[in-house]
DNA sequence: GTGAAAGCGCTAACAT
DNA sequence: ATGTTAGCGCTTTCAC
């Protein structure tokens, strides 16, 4: 019996048997109209159409995901909202995900892998049809987990390979090879690195860093401050490796960079050549201008998207992309030499400040 | 009937009814256990509990959601992720969220408004029970549309009041006050104004601008410079600006007090103080570190969602809060005078580099 | 071309 | 203390 149980008043909002009730149809007829299913004549799908324009209906995707068992929702789950690096990945998701017509959602986990988890468990409960997982803080066994119900890709260095789960990570070694090698090529020897603490990825460009430094023959000055938990951990770590008066330092991120470049201006120390690594828009923001290891951040966003459907149609064996990132030289590094410093020049505003490019992007894939 | 119709096997996740006949009870018992309704036996309970456990189960957010009528979820949904402003109102939202057993999601509209109102009917058919939103690019209408179905409050400065609609953002042109009379105080009197296009918050931290330095007889020296849509806009229009040579400048947000510090530098220019708007990160983390006026970000997260529980609970009457902004002295502003520049200086890492507090937070309520 | 009926997984009366 | 029954709003056979 199509009816309606009381007036449409303010507060319940139109089903889609109202919509039938003052289209005068059943409410099959409204479900089928509503999605232009053709089979459903001009003109009742003209009255339906208006009827529901007219009583502002809006389908309930509750509804419909419940009975077709899926939503064409993506989950994202993020650590860090204030990471560009982040935020740029995640722009590379939306624009591939928009491509094949799913709606993506957030969740913001913080660094707090407790929450993560529990905002993970959010995203399965609305039975998002896949998920990406931008950060390495979840732990592989919840990750393994949610990839048992849904198609789940991590993007970032994993601690280890969880089973099911594919990944998209940037070659933090080469990355940090090219640094340094953009280094020694200027005619550095006393080559710093200020690390980072612990994850995947700042333990594997710590690795890049020192076997490059052992290839390049330059072991012998191989430095290593690693950023500690405390406030102004980076700070610190920073004076105490300029303590060792490098000629140039390879930091881990681009922040790490700028703290080495405060503590060298504090101190007054002058020509100290930097790297930093993300390349975030830091790097073409401050003085001097940064140069950094870019990741192709949107492209690791896109893939992981591809990923997702892939696994949708029906892969079942576990891919591991690893993308090569590029050397952005830009005006934070230099010959060693007292004499480095920069005065004042110009880069007129129609010159767009961009930085010259070290090596090409290109792709490296592998499945174990 | 309570019955499995199939091997729960790989695929179909188990439902409530897989649980209770694993534990051979019927669902609703199942149901009443799982959420700890006390009027269930001890033993049946844990006998169901463990079923649930072995079973992997959990319980999908659609179903439920569907039937009770509210889904225990907040949208947010925000203009610009890449924002620190932005995203640390989000962080506020989270947090009083949390509290309230509220789960999070993100939607993500760019600066694009068909996105935008895309991605809030997401969301509305999501049937969350609020949205936040963070952006004032919405058009009021879809606003006001969004309000009629669900509580929704706004976090910025509207073009104009929609109609149930609260909203929550600071007191811009006090901001921007504060920023003009630190300036004068300091013994500028060429004090510029790099504007930013359009938005209502630009306006209004223009319109300040303005009577600020009227009423403090400055109004012959008054020179504002708006920054254009072009590529570069924001360099071409702080050269432009910095070409009528004034000793201070107040710009409409940090990105733009960078933008005049790096023309600054470029003409070899020395000795201008700068104000920045928003006290976003960046102030506090490039050379020289910048003075800013701050927007109490988080608590406006937190005030956003106590409206709207207010709303849930009942309140029909439209809400807008104005919070009083407070300017952060920090490096970038001085007395004017070609000694102004800077030399290196001793901020050890032990004392964080924080600035001093100009006007101290505050509260204004105000309902039409 | 259109309508009736069954159900998605769950909760909430209402029985027993 | 436990089971039965009716939906939530929608899609989807399957008749007419």
């Amino acid at each position: 019996m199509t009816r309606t149980k009381e007036p449409p008043g303010r507060g319940r909002r139109p089903t889609i048997v109202d919509v039938a009730a003052a289209a005068g149809v059943s409410k099959s007829l409204v479900s089928l109209a509503l999605r232009g299913d053709r089979g459903v004549s001009e003109a009742t799908s003209a009255r339906i159409l208006a009827a529901a324009e007219r009583l502002g209906y809006r389908s309930n995707t509750l509804a419909r995901s419940l009975v077709q068992g899926r939503t064409m929702m993506l989950g994202v789950l993020l650590t860090d909202l204030a990471n560009p690096y982040h935020t740029e990945v995640v722009a590379g998701v939306e624009e591939s995900a928009d491509a094949e017509g799913f709606t993506v959602l957030l969740a913001h986990g913080q660094r707090d892998r407790a929450r993560l988890a529990r905002q993970l468990d959010a995203l399965l409960r609305l039975n998002v049809d896949g998920v990406v997982v931008v950060s390495s803080w979840l732990e592989p066994r919840a990750l393994a987990d949610a990839a048992g119900r849904v198609p789940v890709v991590m993007v970032g260095r994993p601690e280890e390979f969880a089973p099911g789960v594919d990944t998209v990570a940037n070659d933090d070694r080469a990355g940090a090879e090219a640094a340094v090698r953009h280094l020694a090529e200027l005619g550095h020897e006393r080559i710093a690195h200020l690390a980072g603490s612990g994850r995947p990825a700042s333990r594997a460009r710590r690795r890049g860093y020192q076997e490059t430094m052992r290839d390049l023959g330059l072991a012998d000055h191989a430095t290593v401050r690693e950023i500690g938990d405390a406030p102004h951990g980076r700070e610190r770590a920073a004076g105490a490796l300029l303590g060792t008066e490098p000629t140039a330092v390879f930091a881990v991120n681009d922040l790490a960079a700028l703290a080495v470049l405060d503590r060298a201006y504090t101190a007054g120390t002058t020509g100290l050549s930097v790297v930093g690594y993300d390349n975030t828009f830091l790097a073409q923001t401050v003085r001097p201008r940064l140069t950094s290891v870019d990741q192709p951040r949107s492209v690791m966003g896109n893939l992981a998207v591809r990923l997702l459907s892939e696994r949708m149609g029906g892969r079942t064996e576990d891919r591991h992309e690893v993308l090569v990132p590029r050397l952005v030289v830009r005006d934070s590094t230099s010959p060693p030499g007292p004499l480095a410093e920069r005065g004042p020049q110009d880069s007129s505003p129609s010159t767009p400040p961009e930085g010259r490019e070290g090596h090409r992007p290109s792709r490296g894939r592998r499945t174990p």
